[in-house]
DNA sequence: AAGTGGTCTAGACCACTTT
DNA sequence: AAGTGGTCTAGACCACTTC
């Protein structure tokens, strides 16, 4: 940390150590996720220099991603975050907010801020946008009809960013709220650790498979990106969803990726949208 | 203004003039908000206290909603809200960007804060979600079918708020992109100011509903909540579209709703999804 | 040069949670 | 009582825009 936005910063004011492992000496201080201590305010403007909240936030997110702080652990308080930077409170303020902001982190007054999580009660549905015409938001049943190693077939590999013919983990499953199926779900996910999945292991998690990931590989699932389309459904998937040939079903693909936003996983999903609708906010 | 979150504040310390006019008299101290005092840290539960930047919030999108500052205008000055609202610039700061954050206002560093418009190049896409499966993203053109007074049915009248039978225009509308249609749109809206509006005076806005409402009749959408179904295309419906009697297409039901949250657009989009597709982030 | 938003600091007190 | 986040203030300097 330490260092300036472009040159934001005034240094002559405080006798500040400007650089590298800075507190080192002092106690309670650890060691910063990082350093690379910045401080040229000229000459070097490849990486673009950054406001002292915005590399915080960086850092933070590094700590995240690195697994020091893991999913639904508490982060160190402000004062803490304020002491190991070497920078105000309020600096570390905003970055934590902007980050509780991108769902990152949440804050809780009296008790301190936490890592967020797929396990959370409340990040259930941020993904899940399928709301039933009628009644609450539930939560689906997870049937798993398939799950294997595989090989990336073109537009798979050309989604994910990786090279046709790669090994993937292949995911069917069938969902079903109230019994009813609704959403046929074929799932690609790119990565070596996802090879510890089976079916078993899928079994009896009703559906929340970033929790399953989040919990047993340390995958963070962090934003995802869609595009829906209306299409008819075929004869295997018309049986499948108990439809008949040829209905009109809600296409929904998915890239999701995790932290620097490479992708891990293409999704394609059919859904039934008689009896139920996918949701937005604008 | 003036009052106290719950109780937040704190009155001794330092000698503060609680009420109205307050700053006057001492140097730096400067006094504390300016209105109507709600101090009474106890007993009154009942408007729930707000934190002194939420109530600077609430004032500002009433100055936004009542025409003090119109779209595409520029608010005040931070320094000059601080002074009228009599709290700190970093008060009214928060309250600021809260409504940026919120598509209210948008900051622009060195010229001031602008009140949001939908005329604005940014704004095109926020409630424009089609997007061509290739190339870069458009806008399209429009062709009026229809405009009229009409008697709202009993589901547009429920999805508005309003009751069965009473005063709305509608509108029939296609979108074209790159002279292919790809959206019909029925368009009901609520409230008196509507009428003003007439077919001619729609046509060549290239589909930018929403600038020509806010430029006319002073009305801004603020936000809108939607639900998608896959359905079957009807014969008229293929017939606009120019695709078959059949086919599946995207149906998006829309509801609007201005400043308060009342609704008064609704507006069911029937989509090709052939050669575009509806994005979204999560 | 003046005015605007953008960043940063330092310190105060309040509200909530836990010990 | 101690610790955490939540609100508020006052003042500094930087960067951008306009005059």
């Amino acid at each position: 940390m330490r260092a300036h936005p472009r040159t934001h910063r005034q240094d002559a004011p405080d006798a500040r150590q400007p650089v590298g492992g800075a507190l080192a000496s002092a106690p309670p201080p650890a060691a910063v996720p990082a350093a690379s201590p910045v401080r040229t305010p000229a000459a070097c403007a490849a990486p673009r220099f950054q406001p002292l909240y915005r590399q915080i936030k960086t850092a933070i997110l590094q700590g995240i991603e690195s697994g020091e702080w893991s999913a639904g652990e508490m982060i160190p308080s402000e004062m803490d975050l304020a002491r190991r930077f070497s920078v105000s409170q309020g600096t570390v303020r905003k970055a934590v907010e902007a980050l509780a902001a991108e769902n990152m982190l949440a804050r809780r007054q009296g008790k301190g801020t936490y890592v967020s999580s797929h396990r959370e009660a409340r990040a259930q549905f941020r993904f899940l946008r399928l709301r039933p015409d009628e009644g609450p938001a539930t939560q689906p049943s997870s049937r798993i009809l398939d799950c294997r190693r595989s090989r990336a077939p073109a537009d798979v590999a050309r989604a994910l960013s990786i090279r046709t013919g790669e090994s993937v983990l292949f995911i069917r499953r069938l969902l079903a709220f109230e019994e009813t199926p609704v959403v046929l779900d074929d799932i690609w996910l790119a990565g070596e650790e996802f090879r510890q999945l089976t079916a078993e292991r899928l079994a009896n998690h009703s559906g929340q498979l970033y929790a399953v990931i989040e919990s047993e590989l340390g995958t963070k699932m962090i934003r995802a990106s869609e595009k829906l389309r209306a299409v008819c459904a075929s004869e295997g998937q018309a049986d499948a969803l108990g439809v008949e040939h040829g209905s009109p079903l809600l296409l929904v693909e998915r890239v999701t990726s995790t932290f620097n936003g490479l992708p891990v996983e293409l999704r394609r999903g059919l859904c039934r949208t008689d009896r139920h609708h996918y949701v937005n906010e604008l």
